[in-house]
DNA sequence: TAAAGTACTTTACACTGTGTCAATTGACAT
DNA sequence: ATGTCAATTGACACAGTGTAAAGTACTTTA
């Protein structure tokens, strides 16, 4: 799956590198669809997400949380790419599929709430956001999608996206950060 | 197409919408793919993209450009969501639709580079971003990807999209566009 | 030592959707 | 009358998912 991308990755496939049959899965999992769910939230499990994204909450200041969060963030999505890639393929088709998805997507836009509330607690949130669409849009940025076109397609580095993506948030959502921040 | 956003959209949908047989499809496209493709051209043409988008580069300075393109775009985006999306699903699998995607997508991002050097020339490019970071930048935030999360799934109306867009696009790469600009 | 259970295997097949092929039909032009 | 064009019908190959049945090897229980 990580090496693939999730494509052209079929139960035969699977079975072949788990030196199984391809029915032997079907033992397992009831479907293709299931089998990607419950890899992905192995693989969430194993690597911690969740407690890595609450100790981004633990900065003092929101838009610490803020550079926190979008460094961890940064980080984080290269070790979920490839799986992420197969669900969001399959996401179209199927339900459960869809499900598991928007539930990931619903994590992330916890993070990104919290993150926008903090840095509204300390009146740093510039004056035309709400904290709804802040977030809409916080969320958005940091899309699974957005990190593939600046790091697969336009060839930005980890770090540079994590620096620029940090620049670009705090220039839209932080008060007075103007022109002056350079990264 | 439209209606279901190219998904479950098969060989013998179309054929029978168009009120002929399945195999007559083949003897105008040869798969697929090309049909996916030369609809997508065919409405580009219809539709006259060309010609709009060289309309907004008429405005008389690159932050105007900027405006008018985010506005024009956000309004085309919605004519060919639904051909997109079938496109965007297939071209995981497909080397001819990832082909025709990428030209697609090429000239957004023309179109994203022209903005940027306008802004350039007229020195109102914030001075942390080189054109080449800008438009990629630029390119990323305009992705359909992106229109679709804010408008589908935050519920954003198309107006909502371009008013904020614009005003995130100002701030980040305008000169002096600090908290100032109220939508 | 026998019975039951577990985990898997092999083989076969149903189903969907794409794409190919061959023989046929009807309309129209020369 | 002949040829050609566009489309038709029907059959079929292929890939990939998912189901079903019968068999094997080993473990647990009693």
């Amino acid at each position: 799956m990580e090496e693939q991308r999730g494509q052209g990755v079929r139960m035969s496939d699977i079975a072949a590198a788990a030196g199984v049959s391809r029915q032997a899965l079907y033992l397992h999992f009831s479907s293709r669809t299931e089998l990607l769910v419950e890899t992905t939230r192995y693989g969430d499990e194993v690597r911690g997400v969740e407690e890595r994204s609450i100790r981004c909450r633990a900065a003092p200041t929101g838009v610490e949380v803020l550079t926190a969060y979008i460094e961890f963030w940064g980080n984080y999505v290269p070790e979920i790419y490839g799986i992420a890639k197969a669900l969001l393929a399959v996401r179209e088709t199927d339900e459960a599929a869809a499900a598991a998805w928007n539930d990931r997507m619903g994590m992330l836009r916890d993070c990104c709430r919290y993150t926008i509330e903090a840095i509204q607690r300390d009146k740093m949130l510039a004056p035309e956001w709400t904290c709804e669409e802040a977030t809409d849009l916080l969320w958005t940025i940091l899309s699974i999608q957005n990190w593939e076109q600046l790091t697969v397609e336009c060839g930005w580095s980890i770090s540079q996206y994590v620096v620029w993506i940090q620049t670009v948030s705090r220039r839209i959502f932080v008060q007075g950060e103007g022109t002056r921040s350079k990264p």
